[in-house]
DNA sequence: TACTATTTGTTCGTATGTATA
DNA sequence: GTATACATACGAACAAATAGT
């Protein structure tokens, strides 16, 4: 599979199903690193843009992780702890906004769960590292 | 406030985080239109591009929905289902992969529950439109 | 129907800053 | 100190969707 220039769907868009079916196939291995950004464009025919723009989806969807001077990494899944819940608990989910996720140290792409207890006290819990049960 | 170019925080997060804070205060109500890129761009004296990344946070965070031809519109907060677990069930929070999410519906910055049943069976549910509860 | 104006989406180009190796 | 690599920012051009005339 490659980029097709006459598909409607953006180059980027591509790019990115690509990666991720390449992350999913193991050619991309869990906690290893992508090429260079400029060796994805090389190597897929395409702009700098379209693979930035490729990593943005990935990041957003807590695919790979990214910082400055280093390439990108595939985004391994994490041990979840498990959380009981109790009786009369709701639960949301949510994305933080950038200064909460700040705070509270977390990956882009990592959604949060808010467990409203029934004496009013909410808990904030990160989606990514959290399994909820619901006790028998 | 305004736009501080010396400052070490990108612009576009700056205008992200003005823009946030418009929305939180009102000034720019849920369900309506914002300005556009074009004016976004000229009222606080940045590039679009700055406009476009940070609009792009804000769709990513689940506050802004975005439709190509139309101005972007600050997303209202949906009224949720309650949803009752049962004993034994399991719920893990994620982020929708691109196909996924066109598959589903959903918009951007908008988290799934799964919910992972004793029997074995999967339920997947858009966490902005959810709320579990857990019975007495 | 047809046309125009507005608006967002995509892509490329260029330059500079900053962190890492 | 140099080279590599990612981040930010601006501008420009064109495509595509929308809304109204």
């Amino acid at each position: 599979m490659s980029i097709d220039r006459r598909s409607h769907t953006p180059v980027y868009r591509q790019l990115a199903n690509l990666i991720r079916e390449g992350i999913r196939s193991g050619q991309y291995p869990a906690g290893g690193f992508l090429p260079s950004e400029a060796t994805l464009a090389q190597e897929y025919g395409v702009g700098r843009d379209a693979v930035r723009k490729a990593l943005a989806l990935l990041r957003a969807e807590g695919r790979v992780t990214t910082e400055r001077g280093e390439r990108s990494r595939v985004r391994p899944e994490l041990e979840r702890v498990e959380i009981q819940l109790s009786a009369g608990d709701a639960v949301i989910g949510r994305m933080p906004d950038e200064p909460e996720r700040g705070r509270l140290g977390l990956d882009e792409g990592v959604p949060i769960f808010e467990i409203h207890h029934r004496d009013g006290t909410i808990e904030v819990l990160p989606a990514d590292r959290t399994k909820l049960t619901v006790p028998a």
